[in-house]
DNA sequence: TAAACATGTTAACAGTGTCAACATAGGATG
DNA sequence: CATCCTATGTTGACACTGTTAACATGTTTA
């Protein structure tokens, strides 16, 4: 019977990521997360000023996680630099589809990045993630133009994402050209993004 | 004093046009654009199923409004192949800046999209667009291949469009490597699409 | 003219984010 | 050890939301 629960913002925090990947951070309530933890509906407001601002940890989580997992496709030291680039362009997309309502929280501007430093942080962190590996793979380049390839890739992969989160477009309902096309990045994602990246 | 309005249904749609782009649709209330149509709030669902519904068809405006964007850049006859498809790429970004929040919620999985077939036609239809110029500029190539590159290009100036959205990146507000190079494609869109259109 | 229909209205429900006022536990301070 | 402060919880309330049901009023048609 005891009165403070002890360790509720995690709680919250790794409810909030549940059930934002599960029905998407539009249809979270946050008298429903508090329910979950057997706390009153406005207990959540003791840890977190706004609703935006849980969202912002969950967003936060979201691109540290993302982080990790091109670092560890970065890491795979066995493979070659370029086939390293390519485990992470994989990864990449890998968690955008997998993860569809984070990542989509992630890019949603509902959450205004610039009131909430440490998810500003954690965001740029992918970015920087991306310029080390392609500095490696491209050591003659100017400064200028590695920062130019950078955004050139990271808006492939993540447009790429968002075509092929638009279930809509895939092959599976509709016989469209661009229903087709979109089955058939999909399949071979990997022949593709080789295309893509230009070596 | 007529109780009947007479063009309810085109006036709550313009309407709602112009609050999803001025607030992004999350922050559009039914009841809202009801009372700017000086009209009750229930009055909305003699001709909206569901909420989901009018912002469908905001979104197919939209989408709309693009293709014919699209339509336009190609239709410059006195420019080459290429400059034309330069474009349109220019003209979809531009697209996707100025109309952000419209063009959020065209890509938002708020509405889905096989409920409403009149908007993935008009989604499907943008598409189209972008495959007609792509082969007339790639005669030689094959008809899968043709349908990757459309993709390709596609996925490349969708996800610019997210990234330079985020205007947390943006060159203005911090210095960061992911700003700065924002800045640069920014500045000089023409000349990287140049660049990322392998031409 | 009367009935069918489209399109309005009002009242109500359950759900939301958020705030103010109050309650209680635990730690710091005398 | 007693006391106060602060962190963290609760209850109650407010304004707002999407949506439905029941009713009213015009318009169209048989």
């Amino acid at each position: 019977m005891k009165y403070h629960h002890g360790n509720l913002k995690e709680e919250l925090i790794s409810s909030a990521c549940i059930v934002c990947e599960a029905d998407g951070h539009d249809r979270m309530s946050l008298r429903s997360i508090a329910k979950e933890a057997k706390v009153s509906q406005t207990a959540p407001y003791r840890h977190f000023k706004t609703k935006e601002s849980l969202l912002a940890e969950v967003s936060t989580r979201g691109f540290i996680e993302l982080k990790e997992i091109l670092q560890n496709a970065n890491g795979k030291k066995t493979l070659s630099m370029r086939d390293r680039f390519l485990e992470m362009g994989q990864a990449y997309i890998e968690f955008g589809l997998s993860k569809r309502n984070t990542y989509d929280l992630m890019h949603s501007p509902v959450i205004d990045k610039t009131q909430f430093p440490e998810l500003l942080n954690s965001a740029v962190g992918t970015f920087e993630e991306l310029v080390c590996v392609l500095a490696e793979l491209n050591p003659d380049i100017s400064a200028k133009d590695l920062d130019i390839k950078c955004i050139h890739h990271w808006a492939l992969v993540h447009g790429l994402v968002g075509l092929l989160r638009n279930e809509t477009l895939d092959a599976s309902e509709i016989d469209t050209k661009a229903g087709n096309a979109m089955g058939l990045v999909r399949s071979d994602l990997r022949s593709f993004l080789i295309s893509a990246f230009e070596f």
